[in-house]
DNA sequence: AACGTTCGGGTGAACGTTCGCCTAACCAAC
DNA sequence: GTTGGTTAGGCGAACGTTCACCCGAACGTT
């Protein structure tokens, strides 16, 4: 277990008062240069460290931020979540705090969760990630009036200071890119109505067909979960009528509803990039290693973290952040599926 | 920011000392029903919740494992992560302990931080991974006879608690399996000499090999960086020869090398898992979505986790912990390339 | 010679717990 | 009526910091 320095045990080495020590290393003293010195090399020979605990408990902070993510499921993965915690750590550490990760429960238990870690002081803070619409941590947090900042949006009455990327506009540009390849009918896999992400990419693929005057075929809105299988079978609907009736182009939520369409498409005897085009949403990394490698969206998860984290430190030492709502935009990737 | 309810307000509340209270809740107190009943009512009526920085300055341990993990190049992903931390978390809430991650450094800078963690308190115990043959974070954690417990093996010399994967009896298991499928001539891709992790998997493979009878060739074991490019080199190689020459099978340390093996077996017209056979290591999710699905091996990520935890709290708490040195088994999973 | 002013540093208290020791009151037994 | 044992709960201290305040000495000013 070894030796805990103290101040007191350094300030007994160098022949002053514990708390004249701490005044020099927290630089408000009036000391003289010889006394100064001595505490220093006293401090350096002792290899003190001041104790963090009781330090927060002085400043009665934590200055932890909690952070809780929800677990994917056993064929899926997290391909975002080592990036977002790194970025977020690093952040983080350079303004002196760092992040609680907390197991992820659902339901009530969840904002109790929430509700405990505020009521035992553990955190200053929270980045909240999985946000969807009426998300109950949101409700609480804002009505304690606890610092937080959200990956995500929610209901857009509701407002709070988050950080979110711009999946409209990455459908948007996904087709854009497939109207500047000369396709016309395009279709979509999408997610369920209730999930306020989906419905925001979503949003950007009406757009880009008005803008370019393409017809949105209602039979051409794949509505499901965004798993491999619902992509596969959506893609398999979607492109069973004949090659003159079926769409040339398919976008889908994410990599993994894309990658199911891929199977589809392959199944189906269609030539990927050629007979059909098929564009993913994440960059998942296994992506580019795919046959064909898959274009795609890649989101700026880094950037994302980073910008959390910041608002975040802003708003936990009670000033006003830089910006309160951000919105990042990502970009469109592109390889041999499209 | 409202929340400030300490063992004072709760016993005025009561009419008791705040001692009392404490007491009263550590269930260590000698106290009448009535006022045992009065106290618990004034902390249920308050929401009080005991401020764990308190707690944790006075029991002078902070009840924190500190933890960091190499960060994946951009193009890699590290599947592992969330379930890895999911299951300590788990683990070490039940114990009441939470997870500190920190930003990983390479070099010195390493050491130096994990040094910090200890000197100002924040942790009570590591658990370490990524290690390797010289880990300076061993060297240093044994001298210091601070808690942490390695996820990985290091120099065979060395005594510390550790959990790992049977690397050696995983690519057993996929020797073996190749041999019951009559596969005879089989090439393994490996990873650089300086790798433990790598040696360990590649002494399973030499062992199947001599146990089956099967000759070893050394141009046959193609050693390199366990990314897509190497794999997909290394398997031009071995593919290269005639069919009557080269290898009907490929084991790969990795789902990455594989994923380049299978890249190079489909240029040069072969079919995967009927021209040659390949296998991967990891499971890596997106494997099962590949042409055709990956056959690879499945470490038990979640046990490990667990383990590592378990045998954390008993160290941290001054007990011998019941196993010291765990190794868990992978587990063969059979798809199609294989 | 009396009076500020700065310099150099000491002192006590507090953050919210827990823990060991003390004590007042009660009761029973001698 | 003294002793002794229990019961119920109070009290002071301590964990390692930081912070507001205090004080003596040296110096210069009126």
């Amino acid at each position: 277990m070894s030796q805990k320095v103290t101040l007191k045990q350094v300030a007994i080495h160098a022949g002053v008062s514990y708390q004249t020590v701490s005044k020099v290393l927290n630089g408000q003293a009036q000391v003289s240069k010889e006394t100064r010195d001595r505490i220093m090399k006293a401090v350096h020979d002792l290899g003190y460290r001041p104790n963090q605990i009781a330090r927060n408990m002085r400043a009665k902070r934590s200055h932890m931020i909690g952070y809780s993510w929800v677990p994917t499921s056993p064929n899926q993965v997290n391909h975002i979540l080592d990036q977002f915690l790194s970025s977020m750590l690093q952040e983080a550490a350079a303004a002196g705090y760092h992040l609680l990760p907390f197991p992820f429960r659902e339901g009530q238990a969840q904002v109790d969760d929430y509700r405990e870690l505020i009521n035992t002081g553990r955190v200053d803070g929270f980045v909240i990630s999985s946000v969807n619409y009426n998300d109950p941590r949101i409700a609480f947090l804002l009505e304690r009036k606890f610092p937080f900042v959200a990956f995500g949006r929610s209901n857009p009455e509701l407002d709070f200071p988050n950080v979110d990327i711009d999946g409209a506009n990455g459908l948007c540009q996904a087709v854009e890119y497939l109207i500047s390849r000369h396709h016309r009918r395009i279709a979509a896999i999408a997610w369920p109505e209730d999930s306020r992400v989906g419905n925001d990419r979503l949003r950007g693929f009406f757009e880009a067909m008005k803008a370019g005057g393409l017809e949105i075929r209602q039979e051409w809105i794949e509505r499901g979960e965004g798993t491999f299988e619902f992509g596969r079978q959506a893609a398999a609907r979607l492109l069973g009528s004949s090659s003159s009736e079926r769409p040339t182009a398919i976008v889908a939520l994410n990599d993994t509803q894309a990658i199911g369409a891929l199977h589809a498409a392959r199944q189906l005897g269609l030539e990927i990039g050629e007979d059909v085009a098929i564009i993913g949403f994440d960059d998942a990394p296994m992506s580019q290693y795919l046959f064909p490698p898959l274009t795609t969206i890649r989101q700026p998860i880094h950037e994302a973290g980073r910008e959390c984290v910041e608002i975040l430190v802003a708003l936990m030492k009670g000033n006003q952040p830089l910006k309160r709502n951000v919105l990042l935009q990502p970009e469109l990737i592109r390889r041999n599926s499209a």
